[in-house]
DNA sequence: ATTATCTATAGATCTATAGATAATGC
DNA sequence: ATTATCTATAGATCTATAGATAATGC
């Protein structure tokens, strides 16, 4: 499994970040994937990126959707997991909206390559890729039951659909690292704050958002605490 | 230049809509980028489409890049210079920013193709598409100046770069659309009204939409009245 | 014995060009 | 004569498999 270890040695020197073979892998295929697009990047690229001979990249993932399954679901199982773990927790709906969208748009900003641009990849609708199309749904469904009941709890006045709205303003992260990427400025404006306040003022909220601000930064920090995410913070994939 | 006339005819008949064979081919291929992917989808595949032979696309295009910025150049034209219409009338930010946001909003919905989702592809970065970057960064930064100018005009207490959201807000319907596309309900919760309403909404404007929707929808018609968008309205590309 | 790599390659594409052909237009 | 199509194909890929090789682990 691990780099050195069992089996030929490589030609190449290690060119990856990355504990095993296969975390190189990914590591390699996001940044190409992101850079240059999924269908347009080669195994040979990947291989190359890697230090390994094309053929070798079979031995640790069957075929290149494999490659790209791990890494989107990579993406989502923590937001998912943190969302739920928010739910669950004793606050006013407000608080669990804005500690949801923080925390994952959060994440979507600093994570190493900005993965969620292949979300609208049209061959995701294969189903290859059903069971990471079914969490990304559960997520968003989340948002969505969360974002009711703001608009209960405070009895806003919003058009109906609003509820669609805070997950969608976490993915323009998204949009936003792509244009900065593509040669635009603001990158570091699209902080996380910024979203979540965003998410729950389209929700009617007019008050004062500081208090909410350091409540919904308890919840992320009373959810994730102990639980395997303490360690995974920042890995970025 | 029309399907009957000079020329060897045919060998299919026609399939597609469009009055050129230049039209036939746009359609074919935009329905072909967004469900199968660009990268993914042949020459071969369009031609197959548009029920011609392969070779003969390159009579009408000179490579399939020139097809995909004929696409784009297309979705973001008329946006732009119904938005800088927008900006030169006589009326207050926030009705302007609505108007903007509502037409574009509505024009993402109503095409007869998601090109929007075409946006994020790595692609675009080379220099061939770098006339489409540049119109689609003058778009922004209309919709940032007039956020600007809603934020002053209402002295709204908001966070700095949040002038930068209703411009990402109106892109969400392109995600919106995607994951209809793909399954999910929400096709038709994704109206204009909404996302026009949440970008005034982010920027702080607290008061009663239905005013402001008014003198938008106004505005949205002087400035498109007699021009060349009356023709074009709903042409979908 | 097991593992992770390597070399070599079959088979299936895909893009773009060269040159022929069958219409219309003058 | 001009135009829009056609047929044929060169050259360049690209994915995935078969089988050899060079380490470690027992």
């Amino acid at each position: 499994m691990s780099v050195t270890g069992a089996g030929r040695p490589r030609l190449a020197t290690k060119k990856r970040p990355g504990d095993t073979a296969r975390e190189e892998i990914l590591d390699a295929s996001a940044e190409l994937f992101t850079t240059r697009g999924y269908t347009n990047t080669s195994t040979r690229m990947i291989a190359d990126a890697v230090g390994l001979r094309q053929a070798s990249l079979y031995h640790h993932f069957s075929n290149k959707d494999d490659i790209l399954d791990s890494l989107l679901s990579g993406t989502v199982d923590e937001p998912l997991a943190v969302g739920q773990g928010i739910q669950g927790v004793e606050e006013s709906a407000v608080v669990k909206m804005y500690a949801m969208a923080w925390f994952d748009a959060d994440q979507l900003s600093r994570s190493r390559w900005n993965l969620g641009a292949l979300y609208l990849l049209p061959e995701l609708r294969t189903d290859r890729f059903g069971s990471f199309r079914e969490s990304r749904f559960t997520l968003m469904n989340l948002y969505a039951t969360i974002a009711g009941g703001v608009v209960l709890e405070l009895e806003s006045d919003v058009p109906t659909g609003t509820e669609e709205l805070p997950f969608r303003l976490v993915e323009t992260i998204v949009n936003g690292r792509a244009d900065s990427e593509n040669g635009r400025g603001s990158a570091g404006l699209h902080h996380a704050p910024l979203i979540a306040t965003a998410a729950v003022r389209v929700l009617g909220f007019p008050g004062d958002i500081d208090g909410i601000h350091d409540r919904a930064v308890r919840v992320v920090g009373d959810v994730t605490a102990g639980s395997i995410f303490e360690k995974k913070a920042g890995h970025g994939q």
